[in-house]
DNA sequence: CGCCATTTGTCCGTATGTATA
DNA sequence: TTATACATACGGACAAATGGC
């Protein structure tokens, strides 16, 4: 291991109630972008790290803390354990803000019409400006959709959920990629899909195959409006089947 | 204070890795929503706290730093000091999500695009839901705008910005209306606002007028249009005076 | 199965820094 | 300036969890 993490510096005169802690998670973040680790690598365990920052236990476990609270770290205890990079992604941004949520008393309806209005103009934007590699993506999200049979709830879930994913990611845009699936995570997470009537199934492939031919068509606004149908159904569905939940406030998943 | 937080429920057999730091501080959240406390409001101190809960000092500190990092406690030493409640609001937000847009190697652009897509959609939804107490806050605000000298820079800075934190208020959806706000934060924190040519400050009011008039009307159409047209000069403006920040990753503030 | 080594989880005691009066 | 109240940080000890034997 490189010693870019050498001893955090260390405020001597003034020292603003910037916290140590706070600054060795910094340091954390930054050794792990700039040595490119990626999900699943393994950080040094608390002795070495302790040498490291040059700070003592406590110190150290509070910016681990701080970091495995967002999702960025995984610390697991026992042999062969110790501190794993995590991965910034749309299930633990979602956690974050739903935070964020609670303390602002945010109703679950509020989160479904966000997605109502969101999604629609997430399709838009992957119609308007789809690149080759998108299209590639979407293009075999469809595949899946016609493959998917009429018993595996499991797999009709994970293809449907995947489909906004993708059209998200269409958009070409880092912010509102991750804005559109954090908030079907935080649906997702919250609603017991399984209780989704299987009668709809063919109705939810079918919507998903129109809003996919617009995109491919590159009509921008054909497929907002048909993504708009398909949303506004989801959520007639939705509060027919969780009208108690769509009051409640939105809570720290 | 009540006895909600009494004592942490601690986990005896099969205890997962749940940490008791991250039980604790979602028990502190819990308290603090329950008991309606506001921005400001003191917590008690470390000593009744650790009674309150149940844990040692370092298993609360850690509780405390997580909060801490997310803005929704602040803690300062001294007299007088200890945690007072902080609040979940777009700034800290933006300061968490900023993190994430860096490990997802996000470049500055993506920010500025993502609010000329999403504020027209605000403008637009404004005008259609708009209650009477929030349309009282945007002529507010537009009364404002009217004040306006051609001199004092931070009331011309202040008094714009939070035109657009009116029009997400005005969404009526706290899922929206923390995007928004929070994109507008992260944007105005890392542009050097004051370089603005004071040349613009007559268009950019008149152009605020025009997207208020639209939303007074109830005219969807023309505020998302109007804003449109606002936002795409402000990018235009930025991209000319900011070109070498526009390529750049966005750091975590 | 039991035993042991490794690593984090939690607690405690103490000293230091910081803000208020 | 001194005293008080508070968080901040350090170091040590033991408990619990995990994995290999």
């Amino acid at each position: 291991m490189s010693e870019s993490g050498s001893s955090v510096r260390r405020p001597r005169f003034r020292q603003r109630s910037a916290k140590m802690a706070e600054l060795v998670a910094r340091q954390i973040v930054e050794d792990i972008v700039e040595q490119g680790l990626t999900p699943g690598a393994a950080l040094p365990t608390e002795v070495p790290m302790l040498e490291m920052y040059g700070v003592a236990r406590g110190t150290l476990r509070e910016a681990l803390r701080i970091l495995e609270n967002n999702g960025l770290v995984r610390v697991r205890p026992g042999r062969g354990g110790g501190a794993t990079v995590g991965s910034a992604d749309p299930y633990n941004f979602g956690r974050t803000m739903s935070l964020f949520l609670q303390m602002g008393r945010t109703r679950f309806w509020e989160l479904v019409e966000a997605r109502v209005i969101m999604e629609p103009m997430m399709a838009r934007l992957a119609a308007e400006r789809g690149d080759d590699r998108r299209l590639e993506e979407l293009a075999a999200s469809m595949r899946e959709h016609k493959d998917l049979g009429t018993q595996d709830q499991v797999a009709y879930l994970s293809v449907v959920q995947d489909f906004h994913g993708v059209i998200a990611g269409m958009s070409g845009n880092g912010v509102l990629d991750l804005f559109g699936r954090s908030l079907k995570e935080m649906y997702t997470e919250r609603v017991i899909a399984a209780e989704r009537p299987p009668a709809r199934w063919a109705e939810v492939q079918s919507e998903h195959e129109a809003v996919a031919q617009a995109i491919f068509d590159g009509d921008g606004a054909r497929a907002e409006d048909l993504m708009r149908t398909h949303m506004v159904e989801l959520k007639a569905g939705f509060e027919r089947r969780y009208a108690a939940l769509n009051d409640e406030i939105i809570g720290w998943a």
